[in-house]
RNA sequence: GGACGAUUAGCUCAGUUGGCUAGAGCGCUUCCUUGACAUGGAAGAGGUCACAGGUUCAAGUCCUGUAUCGUCCACCA
């Protein structure tokens, strides 16, 4: 490519379009089981299979595409295994909800569940592919021959399969039990699916009369529309003032019915009255309490969270808080109210409807985990690895407090449940049982019983034997109870082996102001057009350097802006380094500016593999801006101005590309082919560090002391307001540097001449600088009073310096204690300041 | 009620096992369209590292406590 062809700045479209068609057509990204190569392997969180790409997934995905492009160039058989998930209740409402607003159905019943499961099929096959074309968009290197979907032939058979397996070991069972049931949803849910919000609400306290008697009761409840399913009034067993009245009966207003005075100690006799209305059937510890008493349990909320007509007719088919409303207003009415105080209160509500979960009796189908133990053992023990690693706390306490998992769902979008049911008769199989008259089970199970199977569900034979267990996993933490801690239980006890070895947990996108991002907000850009803006590479790096390890990270455009702009450095790099090559320049012996470049590119190699594999993606990112930019760029290309050295260059910028190509795949690629790199850079060597004789930190610090001069002298010029292009003659006064390292710098700083002298005696006023290494003098300007001020303040700042290092020294103790390193330190610093005072104090003189 | 995290420049954040003058990006000020790049270059202003104690020769870093914010867990009606 000749260097007048590319354009100055990069435009990303083209080139990404571009590249990752030849990508796929060259099959790259597929996985060889029978590869020799090491394998490593990483199966995707699926996404919900009609969702769209957030910025949650760029974060979740990019990080993902980099351990991926890394582990290939480092010679690994590489298996990014991807797919979607069905997401049993978030598709089945987006499908309603549509269907409704298409005016197809009211509800799903006007259809028929096999009229609907086609219309959520359609829906599925029109929407499903959307979330893994963006993927594609964003660079992601998955396997896309192996894309899997939860709901495919082969899978749900796993799935089945699965849940057959554990009712036969006895760990499935069936029963009747209180549940968390989501009244919009009508359906149960798990307990992780609940989500307990801070709420302002009312403690009203009601007198229930006693039977045969003018005295009663107060009961406090924060529910009252619950009364009217009340068994009971129950007491602690201990509690003094109420020991007479156990075993009497209240008359339960509204519904002038005698129900009994319990003792029972699950009662707390400072809370409230200490008395406690007890209602059965919906309420998780009344439950409890009715169990131990042989209490009838009446409902009276029904499943659509309307009143039912055990509830009497005054408030049969009144929604619940209408109906709070109006037992209220009655038993004010009945001046059997007594006070109401204002109570903030934990109440849950439905992750996916956002209503008030409803504690529910229901038959529903239970999970008692398998291999707890030894999934406890596996985090604690470090043979499964989190990072960061104290979300291992999080994950132990879950563990060791686990409870059952209520595994059924009232949909219809999902697995069935593999049961079917004739009179008494229960069969649990793949099949339906031969026979006549046998009725299947018409709930499907929790989405999260089929995804917990996803490490190995989506494999074949060969695929695991290869790959499994997988390599690294990379979520966020709020899954950590839904997704990472089943799956390694399903690992165990279906492979006999973890699912993965380590766990990367993200931190969680929100807006600038610190708020998670969602729809209804608004406050969620479309990653499309950040990639449209931006380019992949550059809202991927920008996302890079702003994603540290376990912090929620404060999105916001601007840091797109940041990775564009540096994609864009990369890009009139290498333009630079083509016109270079155009000149046809004579290749030299190393000098001082190529032996430090070749320096910092080893720290580089050794600093971007150090943090890449502790997971600190933004460290590799930060140095790799800073290594491109800084050292590359402002220094080693500025440099090479005065006298290029293409074999340098070329290999410097070779191993950037390399080096930044899984966080910026599509302009590396680009660049690699248009500066002669062979075949493809996804399976170019890991760049290692080399040793280069004189390529030392030592070397690399003497040359940052004549930087250290550039700056002095770009000082000079500003603060005397002469400009680059106006010439102005230097004199350096040093020992340090020769002419020729000297005069290698002069372009850096402008039009200019330079004197290299052992010592100088400036006429009349000459501004100076005094750095480490050298003194610098700007011949022929100007101001006095100007020069005595800049000398005054870098005095006084050298003096401060000054003062703290000998405060240090003449400390008996620091001289005795420290490290010795740390006083020689101390001491060289102290040497080096001295001069640089009493240089600057003999230039203030000479102005005297 | 527990557990965990955060508090460093106007903003968003880095700061490894305590040790050179606490860094970056954005924003701000001044100058510069010089043959890679104005999506750029140069220089600069800006911080008593939340607060109070403690350990240490030495604390942004370790310990204790306090405050504020955030997340997760927890059936007190």
């Amino acid at each position: 490519m000749a260097a007048t062809e590319i354009p100055k700045a990069y435009e990303p479209k083209s080139v990404e379009d571009k590249w990752y068609a030849e990508w796929l057509k060259a099959g790259q990204f597929t996985a060889n089981p029978a590869s020799t190569k090491p394998p490593y392997s990483i199966v995707i969180p699926p996404p919900n299979v009609t969702g769209v790409l957030t910025m949650g997934h760029v974060l979740n995905n990019t990080l993902q595409d980099i351990l991926a492009r890394r582990k290939r160039m480092q010679g690994c058989e590489v298996l990014w295994l991807p797919g979607t998930d069905h997401a049993g209740i978030a598709t089945q409402t987006v499908v309603e909800k549509t269907l409704k607003k298409q005016g197809v159905m009211k509800h799903r019943d006007d259809l028929g569940r096999e009229k609907f499961l086609e219309k959520v099929w359609e829906w599925k096959d029109k929407h499903g592919g959307i979330i893994i074309q963006q993927l594609k968009k964003l660079g992601c290197s998955c396997d896309w021959t192996r894309e899997r979907f939860t709901m495919d032939e082969k899978y749900s058979e796993c799935v089945l399969r699965t849940f057959v397996d554990l009712y036969q070991k006895g760990l499935i069972y069936r029963g009747k039990r209180m549940v968390n049931w989501d009244p919009a949803g009508r359906t149960a849910l798990s307990d992780e699916e609940v989500i307990m919000t801070e709420t302002q609400g009312h403690l009203w306290h009601f007198k229930y009369p006693l039977v045969g008697s003018k005295d009663f009761v107060v009961v406090a409840t924060t529910r009252p529309e619950t009364m009217l399913g009340d068994e009971a009034v129950a007491v602690n067993p201990g509690d003094q003032r109420y020991r007479h009245l156990v075993g009497r009966k209240v008359l339960l207003p509204l519904r002038n019915k005698e129900i009994p005075v319990i003792a029972d100690a699950a009662v707390d006799p400072k809370f409230g009255t200490g008395c406690v209305k007890v209602t059965p059937a919906h309420d998780v510890a009344d439950y409890e309490m009715a169990l131990r008493h042989n209490l009838p349990f009446t409902v009276v909320i029904g499943p659509d969270g309307k009143m039912t007509e055990e509830a009497g007719e005054d408030f049969e088919e009144l929604d619940r808080f209408e109906c709070r409303e109006a037992v209220v207003e009655r038993l004010t009415e009945a001046s059997l109210l007594v006070k109401v105080e204002n109570y903030t209160h934990n109440v849950g509500y439905s992750e996916r409807t956002n209503v008030p979960i409803e504690p529910y009796l229901s038959e529903q189908w239970f999970l008692r985990y398998p291999q707890v133990p030894r999934s406890t053992e596996a985090v604690e023990t470090g043979a499964i690895k989190f990072y960061p690693e104290r979300w291992t706390k999080t994950y132990t306490h879950w563990m060791r407090n686990i409870r059952d998992w209520c595994i059924s769902r009232q949909l219809w979008w999902g697995h069935r449940i593999p049961v079917w049911y004739r009179g008494e008769e229960t069969h649990c199989g793949l099949e339906a049982p031969q026979g006549d008259g046998w009725q299947q089970d018409p709930d499907v199970l929790d989405t999260w019983f089929s995804s917990w199977l996803w490490p190995f569900a989506t494999m074949d034979e060969a695929t695991l034997k290869k790959f499994y267990p997988t390599t690294d996993l990379v979520t966020g933490p709020d899954i950590i109870f839904f997704w990472v801690a089943r799956m390694i239980m399903a690992g165990y006890e279906y492979m006999d082996e973890k699912p993965f070895s380590n766990v990367y947990f993200t931190g969680i996108i929100r807006d600038a102001i610190g708020r998670k991002m969602s729809k209804s907000l608004g406050n969620s850009p479309d990653p499309l057009d950040l990639i449209a803006k931006y380019g992949a590479d550059g809202l991927r790096f920008g996302l890079m350097l702003i994603a540290p390890q376990g912090q929620d990270i404060l999105f916001d455009e601007k840091r797109c802006e940041v990775g564009r702009n540096f994609m864009n450095k990369l890009w009139n790099a290498a333009r630079f380094i083509q016109m270079q090559r155009a000149t046809n320049p004579p290749a030299r012996p190393h000098n001082a500016h190529d032996l430090k470049i070749l320096y910092e590119m080893n720290d580089a190699i050794a600093k971007v593999g150090a943090a890449l594999e502790a997971y600190k993606f933004n460290e590799a990112a930060k140095e790799l801006y800073d290594f491109v930019w800084g050292d590359f760029c402002d220094w080693y290309i500025e440099a090479s101005k005065v006298s290029p050295n293409l074999p340098v260059l070329d290999e410097v910028f070779n191993t950037i590309l390399r080096l930044l190509h899984p966080f910026a795949p599509f302009i590396t690629e680009e660049l690699w082919a248009g500066t002669g790199g062979t075949g493809t850079i996804q399976f170019a060597s890991w760049p290692q560090p080399r040793e280069i004789a004189g390529a030392t930190a030592e070397h690399a610090a003497k040359v940052d002391e004549l930087y250290e001069v550039v700056g002095a002298a770009r000082q000079l010029r500003n603060e005397y307001g002469i400009s680059q292009k106006q010439r102005v003659d230097f004199v350096i006064v040093t020992d340090h540097f020769t002419t020729e390292d000297c005069h290698t710098i002069m372009r850096l700083i402008g039009e200019c001449g330079v004197t290299v002298a052992s010592s100088y005696t400036p006429q009349g006023v000459t501004p100076s600088l005094v750095t480490k290494a050298a003194t610098i003098f700007m011949v022929g300007a100007v101001d006095v009073e100007q020069e005595r001020q800049r000398l005054t303040k870098q005095l006084a700042d050298i003096e401060k310096q000054l003062a703290g290092a000998e405060a240090k020294l003449a400390n008996e103790s620091f001289v005795s204690k420290a490290a010795p390193v740390a006083v020689q330190r101390e001491r060289d610093k102290l040497a080096s300041l001295r001069e640089q005072r009493a240089k600057i104090a003999a230039l203030l003189h000479a102005l005297q």
